[in-house]
DNA sequence: GGTAAACTGATAACAGTTATCATTTTAGGT
DNA sequence: ACCTAAAATGATAACTGTTATCAGTTTACC
């Protein structure tokens, strides 16, 4: 993998809005910051990375993949009503792989959980309806 | 919702066939049943049984949505060799819901696992070769 | 500085799914 | 049974998210 400029732009661009955007908002706020760079490029770049393990593609969520620049193991939370994406703590789920691979005698690689529901805020909000 | 012919024979088919398919998947099997029913009709029917909780809908593993009639909670794991969907059990995961409720404040309405591995069969089979 | 490999990005294609809508089926009341 | 309104069908067209193509550009290394 070369260096590109435009790929580093997304990594950065990706790592300082943590908000777990899809490939399109991405592309929204690239634009903002007159970074223009094409659809397919950044498709490119964001399965590379994915690939290279310097950062997350989240799917299950939507229609769209998310992409995550946090690759320590958590998990995602998805409110219903925001839309909003969350971060959850791998402590939540102590001993995943191995009780899996003891009930199933599988070899697992990788594994996602993702949650949904209604965040604290939109909560709240509801209540005061 | 009304009973519909078509409604019934997507649900039995499913139920008949456990091996968790995509909707074109389901299309085929019920081509060769003789049951021609549009893909239209499939995926309406598949939505409506699984907002009406009567099925499952499993996304985040391939492009497609896989469609389950085990609506038990359990989780799934995709073999990256063989491409088939396994059942995982939900005791891998004691207390999971009740931790991300304690860790994160919200309330989850649903969730769902997938892993990714190699199935025992897919392995065994590599390590002959 | 030259060259092979990697990268870009506009365009076109593709896959999975949903909207449209005229026709048919279902279910409940008279 | 018949009438009617609501629900369901399915062919077609549309839409969305993503990937393939490919000529031109950039990168990295001898």
């Amino acid at each position: 993998m070369n260096y590109s400029k435009q790929r580093e732009k997304i990594l950065d661009t990706l790592t300082c809005n943590a908000i777990h955007p899809t490939a399109e908002e991405l592309l929204e706020i690239l634009k903002t910051e007159n970074s223009n760079i094409g659809l397919t490029t950044l498709y490119r770049n964001l399965n590379q990375l994915a690939q290279a393990g310097m950062i997350k593609k989240i799917d299950g969520l939507d229609p769209s993949a998310h992409f995550d620049h946090n690759t320590h193991e958590h998990y995602h939370f998805i409110c219903k009503e925001c839309k909003r994406v969350f971060d959850v703590p791998s402590e939540v789920a102590p001993d995943l792989v191995n009780n899996t691979r003891m009930a199933t005698g599988f070899d697992i690689e990788n594994h996602d959980i993702v949650f949904h529901g209604v965040c604290s805020e939109c909560k709240k909000r509801k209540e005061n309806n």
